[in-house]
DNA sequence: CGAATATCTGTAATATTATCACAATGCAAC
DNA sequence: GTTGCATTGTGATAATATTACAGATATTCG
């Protein structure tokens, strides 16, 4: 049996796991917020594996445990959690991530894998590079990063020649 | 009247247009591409400004010109400039801008308006950075890099209190 | 408590973005 | 000129995402 792309991520993902709930739900104490059943579950769910998944596969995951039926129940869950960085959007897969990060704000880079959508969490800081300094001169006040480094994971490299 | 985002880019636009649909036919001479009459006129309509355009954006030009009616028709022109670097997507955005940059193959890196979607395109090494040594060290081989730093133009903060 | 308020959920419809399949056409090489 | 390959035309459909509004639930505060 082929190791799976989240346990090629080779950490103890069950603390992973706690520690990232217990987190949202110290952010929810803190500031009000309901972490309601399906927005914990979306959030579970994502928490699973660092694949990313699709709005529609969340959903999927939903309709099985009777949590809804239509699309908006998925990206209401995803617009919340993301609006409190529990979790971010991948804009090369259209796809989402739970965050792992325990920094409560910051700027998130991501490693993806385009075949198996394996996502592992970095950082870094374009705020005070090259980058920031030729946005400041196109007058863009930057709210928002996206940095994606995309490419194919070790074991979809070995289990295929072709492209994908 | 207000200045234009396509203006605002302070260039000479004419010089930029001619400059980059010469390269476009050098490369097409160069390794026997064939830039038909859609493929031409998508450069050239994303061409005339720094703004993304929609894929449905691009096929309402095609239709107003009769170059075709489906959405595949603006699809495939556009899947065709990406393929041979002369039109970059912007993933944040859904949408696509004719490339500026001379350098044949390079990593693009995107300064965007999220409003009016202007588009300024910078250059940005990921490839010896922290970055790339993450991808490295979980297993990824990197084909492409996202980056993309998104907010608001000097001319949409002025002319809206609002969000958008 | 109970009304007022704000937030969240349920449901339907629709908008937006993108691809597939297959036939027909054009172009290039031999 | 016909074989082979890339491109285009056409129709259908898939995948992703949002709007609108009614009803339900939680929270605040008198």
């Amino acid at each position: 049996m082929p190791m799976t792309a989240a346990a090629a991520h080779d950490h103890d993902h069950d603390a992973c796991i706690d520690r990232t709930l217990s987190r949202a739900a110290d952010l929810a104490a803190a500031r009000g917020l309901r972490l309601t059943r399906a927005r914990q579950r979306a959030l579970e769910i994502l928490l699973e594996s660092h694949i990313a998944l699709g709005a529609y596969d969340l959903l999927d995951r939903f309709r099985a445990e009777g949590l809804g039926e239509r699309p908006v129940i998925a990206y209401r869950a995803l617009a919340f959690l993301q609006k409190h960085g529990l979790v971010h959007r991948i804009e090369g897969l259209n796809a989402f991530v739970a965050c792992t990060h325990p920094d409560p704000s910051h700027r998130p880079a991501f490693i993806v894998c385009r075949s198996c959508r394996m996502v592992t969490e970095a950082h870094i800081d374009l705020g005070s590079g090259v980058l920031a300094q030729s946005a400041a001169k196109v007058g863009i006040a930057v709210e928002r990063t996206v940095v994606e480094v995309m490419g194919l994971c070790e074991g979809c490299r070995e289990g295929q020649d072709h492209v994908d």
